[in-house]
DNA sequence: TTTGTGCCTGAAAGTGCTTTCATGAAAGCA
DNA sequence: TGCTTTCATGAAAGCACTTTCAGGCACAAA
């Protein structure tokens, strides 16, 4: 059994508090005191425990994330960025997997009230007005990416614009029959439809420049490489097909090259293939893509919580990430 | 303020005994009592906190996993299979990141003294004697993934097995000039040394068989795609390069693909490539592969733990995962 | 000698539950 | 009716620290 703040207080012939102030504030106490405490310390191997100073300080120094992990292959980048942050800020990452709405419903509910996280940040999930209202009133420091809601902190990009930043890119290619493919994470209510919107982007400025986007007849309601292998099929089969198609993700432009490969088309020379997210892989196989600064949505996310932590008071903060074209060798 | 299990008592007239009661073990308490506490919580929205049932319990429903998340990138397989166990099971995750030798040190030294977590999964962390020792004193349940220690539970896969499993693969294939590409996640002493380990087992059936494996002549201290390449090219470049390549992981058999579309060389026709792990993007792209069950791995690993958790005079156990090539596109 | 002023230090409250132990009431039995 | 047994409940200890508050003590000034 490991030494607590007692033992060490009998052993040094000091009250707990004295030790306590050793540990926490040094310069506090009386110098041969403090050398007395300290050699006690060490004679016992004292080391406080982490939960007990918790309760105490009412400060747990963990700070939780919620996300579809799985069935979403971005959040390893964001989680990477989250993670070093909040290990540079001394907090530990407490992680929830939201895999179904059930999952994310239950922990929403509960995890502010369970009282044992100093701030959340939830990954691309989409809150409605009153879980939104709900989370802010609980006074559980929130940040949201991806997403973004009026109450709650939160870092996104523009994904309107994103869709224009991909059109312009391959109008400029050269490309006049210009395909999109797309499909969102379905989380049930939760479901963000971030797909939709880079369609529009692009659609705009096709529009403007009188290019016409082809669209799958059937959207996908999900975004797992099958469906875009799919949905690239049934545009490459048409009697004009596209000569570049834009992805809503990486995962799905993985599904076009597929498409592309089985087909025998050359990539880029017959067919050019543009992501969107810029997942590692992206840069092993050589994928053009739009670039959505994963990493940096991650640190953003934990300085925004920090701040919420810091002053529970705060208005809530919104950062929109810029987006950028990653050329490699796909389009 | 929300509201405490004092205010429920109170408010239903009893002693705070028979709420903690009627929460943990209502079949003990008369149903009117039980009603009438029943009626109190959901009136006052109570829900016990979390640390202050941990604290009294001395359980936190905590484990957590140390794993070099960012250098390796099999651990998000293996992490959905601990995730999935411990949400089954009521734990909660925390994830301690350990890219380098210091960070690793500090938490392998810290987090058994802090009593934070119930129990602690490592993941890819090859441990000294010494170390293993200490962990396994100090109390806190433990489980290796990938790295295995006489004093510790964990489980692992037989590496050279792996080895020879490819060789033959290739072999029956009718490959009779067979390259090698490897390389491990460097951390310090903490390197585990899995790559030297599948090169053996290919050389063990080559050798068997009168064929002869190339090795790149500078071998890799580190397991990066651009490694790989280089390494890739170097055995290209020989008078009589291999037919097929086996590399150590995945990512590494990204890096000769790249070396052998750069080549001009049809995969698998004029190089067969075969990889180790069966990351999720190895499907993806049709890459032939050696399974190694990283999901498994970590379901297996959370029930160790969970079997040291439930028994601290427990023999350490180990489990070994059975290998399977997976055939697809390169080999 | 008395008063004032800091500096150290200890006592004690606070944290929000679980769980053991003891007690009282009710029920069963002869 | 008197005794035993069972059931339901409350009191209180335990968890391991931090932090506030108050007071003791030494020293300087009056």
């Amino acid at each position: 059994m490991p030494a607590t703040i007692y033992d060490v207080a009998t052993h040094a012939g000091v009250s707990i508090s004295t030790v306590s102030r050793v540990v926490n504030s040094p310069q506090g106490v009386n110098p041969a005191t403090r050398f007395r405490v300290q050699r006690s310390i060490e004679a016992l191997g004292f080391v406080p425990r982490a939960d007990a100073t918790a309760r105490a300080r009412r400060l747990h120094r963990q700070v939780g994330v919620l996300a579809p992990f799985f069935t979403y292959s971005a959040f390893v980048q964001r989680l990477r960025g989250i993670a070093s942050s909040l290990s540079d800020a001394g907090y530990e990452l407490v992680v929830y997997n939201a895999d179904t709405p059930e999952h994310i419903h239950a922990y929403l509910h509960s995890l502010p009230l369970l009282r044992r996280l100093d701030g959340l940040i939830i990954i691309s999930l989409r809150l409605d007005d009153m879980l939104a209202v709900r989370l802010r009133a609980s006074g559980l420091p929130v940040a949201l990416i991806e997403a973004t809601h009026p109450s709650l902190s939160g870092v996104d990009v523009d994904n309107r614009e994103g869709g224009r930043v991909a059109g312009k890119y391959l109008m400029a290619a050269g490309h006049r029959q210009i395909g999109f493919v797309g499909g969102d994470y379905a989380v049930g209510d939760y479901t963000l439809r971030t797909s939709q919107l880079r369609l529009q982007g692009l659609c705009e400025v096709a529009e403007a420049a009188g290019v016409q986007v082809q669209v799958p007849a059937l959207p996908a309601n999900s975004a797992t490489r099958e469906d875009a292998q799919q949905q690239a099929f049934e545009l490459l089969a048409r009697s004009q097909p596209p000569t570049a198609i834009f992805a809503a993700s990486d995962t799905l432009a993985l599904g076009v090259l597929r498409a592309a490969r089985e087909r025998n088309l050359r990539v880029p020379q017959d067919l050019a293939v543009l992501g969107f997210d810029d997942l590692e892989f992206a840069e092993y196989i050589g994928l053009s893509t739009i670039s959505q600064s994963l990493e940096v949505s991650g640190r953003q996310a934990v300085e925004l919580v920090m701040a919420a932590m810091a002053d529970e008071q705060t208005l809530p903060r919104h950062v929109q990430l810029p987006l950028h074209v990653v050329r490699r060798e796909t389009a």
